[in-house]
DNA sequence: GTTGACTTACGAAGAACTTCGTAGTAAACT
DNA sequence: AGTTTACTACGAAGTTCTTCGTAAGTCAAC
């Protein structure tokens, strides 16, 4: 079954629910507001949306309700991935590793902390 | 100065006149009605705000406007790579690679096509 | 020079997204 | 128990995006 994208909002959210594991309301604005600025039920009503969307789980056997992601980060960067390179490069992965390499060639570090990274797959080694 | 990031049905558009160079709001539609099945106002009113953000231009000395391409297709290539770096991979364009690599792994013949990709452009072929 | 086809301009509607305010409910604390 | 604090639910407003309908202008061809 596909899930919906998620939004910039949401996505912001689901990184948090990634790195600290099942939160609540208040958990996730601890993270969020000093950069975003957003408010306490902002997130509550986009946890709500993202609960009927199916993007995360709730746990409400207490009062204070705790979210899980069920979108595992993995898949969720797959998907991006995969329609950035529908939308932008005509379907082409490999246009897309191109365009990162050629992104990267000002920058000697960064073109060799590719090509590092590459090795290190080649060798079999995993993230 | 930092333009403005295309929405995918101004991307479709820009994809139209990237491939055939200027062109008038029937050589858009004709190019994208069978996929999109959108009207004939819908593409000018886009190319209309695409004009207002800066995105195209037109020149007007015919009645009938031909418009081109203000942004180019690496430009937008690239702010969409890193648009996606950021809002997914924390910034991180070696968790994108790792990413594309890891994606590709199931199939033999896509990580193969990558791996010749990369040698390429390692000497220095350019695309 | 009138008609008909093609074109532009523009308003508006519906959808998705983001945000918050208000109201009601549960818990906690004197 | 009563008050304060914290939480959920929900409606609604503002924004952007996408789409189209309608009106008005241009041009060629009859």
């Amino acid at each position: 079954m596909r899930f919906p994208k998620p939004s910039e909002a949401e996505l912001r959210i689901l990184h948090v629910l990634w790195d600290q594991g099942p939160s609540a309301v208040r958990d996730v604005l601890a993270k969020l507001e000093k950069t975003t600025g957003v408010g306490y039920t902002t997130i509550l009503k986009l946890l709500q949306i993202m609960l009927e969307k199916g993007l995360v789980e709730r746990d409400e056997s207490s009062h204070r309700h705790v979210y899980s992601a069920k979108l595992a980060r993995e898949d969720a960067e797959e998907r991006f991935v995969d329609d950035l390179v529908e939308s932008v490069f005509n379907g082409s992965k490999k246009r897309l590793v191109l365009q990162i390499l050629e992104d990267a060639k000002s920058s000697q570090k960064e073109l060799e902390e590719i090509r590092r990274t590459i090795l290190e797959f080649e060798k079999g080694a995993v993230r």
